[in-house]
DNA sequence: TATTGTTATACTCTATAACTATA
DNA sequence: TATAGTTATAGAGTATAACAATA
């Protein structure tokens, strides 16, 4: 229980730390993250689990910067879809190989600790969709 | 990997949803938390991994509710103290209660699985000193 | 000189409420 | 009527810089 809270402090330290060594605050971060793939405002605010009029800021200042753009859906004119531009998709590529080589704990496990831990964590996260 | 981001995820959502039925942030909830024992105002930065200036405002709001008070250091005049009020600590008691009964996943585990597990975060876990 | 805590400042995140344009 | 996104607003967190008191 304790263990949980110091892994989840160390995790988003972690990735607060090599967010900021890009001048990106932990939600830019965690948005460009969360881009995978193109996806309506709406469904950002669910993932980052905010209200939606906070998209509209966080998005605005990705935007200024030219890590994402806004398009429209033609399949529905309310919605607009935000995606990464090219410098986008290249500073998560950065930030994602940055935390594996921060946490190579995981990586280091053996066959066994890894799969008794994917066990574990199946039971503790029941619910989340991220 | 993904699965050390969800869980640290969902530790925190459900960590802030706590401290929200408390009208607390997550930062207020995190200090208040943190203190054990009475603290200088500088350790508690250190622990929030925040700015110094920071814990100044975050205090003066916890304080202005009753919850934690400032007292000077006899033994060098320049520190004050941080401690919980009594009604802090009840605060705090309730606020534990309830994140171990939200995350009972960790508690209905067998003894080889928790073993396991904390195995596991010991390797994950090197520098955190919270 | 260095450290502790505060203040002032500017920026970001946050929820709420009211608005628009679509559906 | 309901939903997607925006704007306005107020409160809270954030780092930086400058300051007073103390060491």
């Amino acid at each position: 229980m304790d263990q949980l809270a110091q892994a989840a402090a160390l995790y988003y330290r972690n990735f607060a730390a090599v967010a900021a060594e890009r001048d990106l605050t932990l939600m830019q971060g965690k948005m460009l993250s969360l881009l995978r793939r193109p996806m309506p405002m709406r469904a950002l605010a669910d993932l980052l689990a905010c209200d939606a009029s906070n998209v509209t800021g966080i998005v605005d200042r990705l935007g200024a910067r030219g890590l994402v753009r806004r398009e429209a859906d033609p399949s529905d004119r309310r919605v607009k879809m935000v995606m990464l531009t090219e410098e986008g998709e290249e500073t998560v590529r950065q930030i994602r190989s940055e935390l594996m080589s921060n946490l190579t704990g995981l990586e280091s496990l053996g066959e066994e600790d890894r799969h008794a831990f994917q066990r574990l964590l199946s039971q503790v996260l029941p619910a989340v969709s991220t």
